[in-house]
DNA sequence: CATTGTGAACGGGTTCACAGCA
DNA sequence: TGCTGTGAACCCGTTCACAATG
């Protein structure tokens, strides 16, 4: 998660920005600061506009900065104005919510393939998917050229059905299992783990 | 998030580490070291020592950490002992697969009550719990002494619905919602947004 | 006149490296 | 000998403050 100038706590505030400044959009506004954006995100407004500037020079002076042609910035340097296919891989009660998710459209992401080992669940259809045996993994997800996958197995099968989608060509995991996973350092892996976040929380109440 | 003498980066770091511990517990595992555990979570020896020396001497010079007294002494710290109540508000989906996850035991949370908006879904069951009417949130989360909340609603109800949280004395907010929440500083408030961290990885990806 | 972009100053978290101890 | 705990050194991200400019 390296291998570039920009330090990655910078990366990953960018789509961060994204998020308020589509929010920004549609209330209607046509431009902002980096003062105002800040304020919504939680961040120094010096810390914006030194972010950005790793990037090139998006405002004016005195005026701030245009939403859309920031928008259209942020999205061409996280290269999010495509459409990247993902493999869900898990198809219990979260991969469920995740196949019906109606959220992913115009963030850059769609969902393409669901996948799970249980005979009952391959073949059904769930969130206008067909799910499909995870014995044809590799091949399929080889095919269709996906390189982004999002986990939600069981905890004990998550390190080897993740290096199953290594195999496949994957190069990106959002896993939700509660585990690390041990994966070659090219693959980017990301972890979504509520409790984690709650842990945290809890430290700080009385 | 502060108003501590230790750092907060140091804190978020401490349920990983009750993780990983958790982890090697179970493949039996008896003691383990700070070399073992970084490898594990992708941490330095040196960061692991340096942060739990903040609360105390948890080690044997020559042999490492017993793996059952850190991760007592973590869920200590964390305040992880006891079970929180969680309130869950938004019952779609995602508030579905969080009601009926199993994975909160022993790590310290339990689903308490499940709210929601729609009268289709109030008085249905759902992971063993009766939907409840959000009107009557603010006394039925005072009545239980309810602090932590899940929040799975739609973007454009999460503000308001926080706020009432807050008015019904939660202290710790998990948002799944894609938008800032603007709250008193009192209240901690984390979110959890797959897309923002699927943006940040492909940023990465040629 | 408001707001950006940025070099410089600052601050604090991470790493180093070693003394101390089982 | 192996591994912890920790002061000191280092590094790097954040904040500051201001010149530049629409």
């Amino acid at each position: 998660m390296e291998a570039s100038l920009i330090p990655d706590i910078v990366v990953s505030r960018l789509p961060r920005y994204l998020q308020a400044l589509h929010y920004l959009e549609e209330e209607g506004q046509h431009a902002t600061s980096s003062q105002e954006l800040g304020e919504h995100i939680g961040i120094s407004a010096a810390q914006i506009r030194k972010d950005l500037s790793h990037f090139g020079e998006f405002g004016k002076q005195g005026t701030g900065y245009s939403i859309p042609f920031l928008i259209d910035q942020l999205q061409t340097i996280l290269k999010v104005k495509q459409t990247w296919e993902i493999a869900l891989i898990g198809a219990g009660d979260l991969g469920h919510a995740i196949a019906r998710y109606q959220g992913f459209a115009n963030r850059g992401f769609r969902v393409a393939v669901v996948f799970d080992v249980d005979p009952h669940k391959i073949g059904s259809q769930i969130g206008g998917f067909v799910v499909q045996d995870m014995a044809n993994l590799v091949p399929m997800i080889r095919e269709k050229g996906i390189k982004v996958a999002m986990l939600t197995v069981p905890a004990d099968s998550a390190q080897k059905v993740s290096e199953e989608l290594v195999r496949a060509g994957i190069r990106s995991i959002l896993s939700y299992a509660p585990i690390p996973l041990n994966l070659p350092t090219e693959v980017f892996v990301q972890y979504i783990d509520p409790i984690i976040q709650l842990q945290h929380m809890t430290y700080y109440i009385g």
